[in-house]
DNA sequence: GTTCATGCAAATCGTTTGCACAATG
DNA sequence: CATTGTGCAAACGATTTGCATGAAC
């Protein structure tokens, strides 16, 4: 199980970009902004590079539906909030609670690693438009 | 805001093949299933019913990443167990505490109407198999 | 009869992949 | 030099859409 995985200038911005950001942007996002940079920058070297980094542990995949796949990278654990209107995700300040996660796992019998909560509402930006 | 919505019997039976499953169903699942009553079904068909269906509020699409959307016949709302490894979510047999909404909501400051819990393990079938 | 739903095929869009060349170690 | 990473373009797979025909009202 070495890891042959190379240093990469790309790979290095990529990281950085999400770590930058408090957003959680699409591949298509943060190939815009490493592309200035990059001129050159291929999408489908972003893909792998998310790849790699997802697999390194150093970035997270978010699954947020509707399409876009959604990265940031890997702080410690935390739940989210979704705005029905826009799509806007946001991270929860909120304490990850980990016996939720054995109380749980007590009460359903399935053998559960990690929970996530979702609060699903309208954001303030969509609200105050009306 | 007239309902144009006609009577279909393909919809009919998508609702109804939706209904009779408890797992969560990818289109081309449910295609392959209503295609025994109506052979020259389209997935086109299917796809845009299940748009119908979810804007009439009687389907819900779920997102759990990777690929395919999921759709459930809506019944009340519920929490998710997502095996990490083949993908399969089962509903979960968990009350829903609403007051943990209005808390978070306090909590957060964020105007939720709703939350949705994930457990994320390794299934029985998977671990089992080693 | 007018309008919506269907089937079919082509189009779309995010993502993945094959290949020849450049960069890394 | 051996191997991984890159850019490019083509391929892919799920979903959407345009169009002519059929069903619902």
């Amino acid at each position: 199980m070495a890891d042959r995985t190379r240093k990469s200038r790309q790979r290095d911005r990529i990281l950085e970009v999400l770590r930058e950001t408090k957003s959680h942007p699409t591949a298509k996002w943060v190939f815009d902004k490493v592309r200035k940079q990059f001129p050159n920058l291929s999408l489908g070297t972003v893909y792998r590079n998310l790849g790699i980094l997802v697999k390194q542990g150093l970035v997270s995949k978010l699954d947020f539906g509707s399409s876009y796949d959604r990265f940031e990278a890997k702080t410690l654990p935390h739940h989210h909030f979704v705005c029905e209107n826009c799509g806007r995700v946001t991270d929860l300040d909120l304490p990850i609670d980990h016996l939720l996660t054995k109380k749980l796992q007590k009460a359903t019998g399935l053998a559960a690693t990690r929970h996530e909560i979702r609060l699903y509402g309208v954001c303030e930006k969509c609200s105050s438009k009306g």
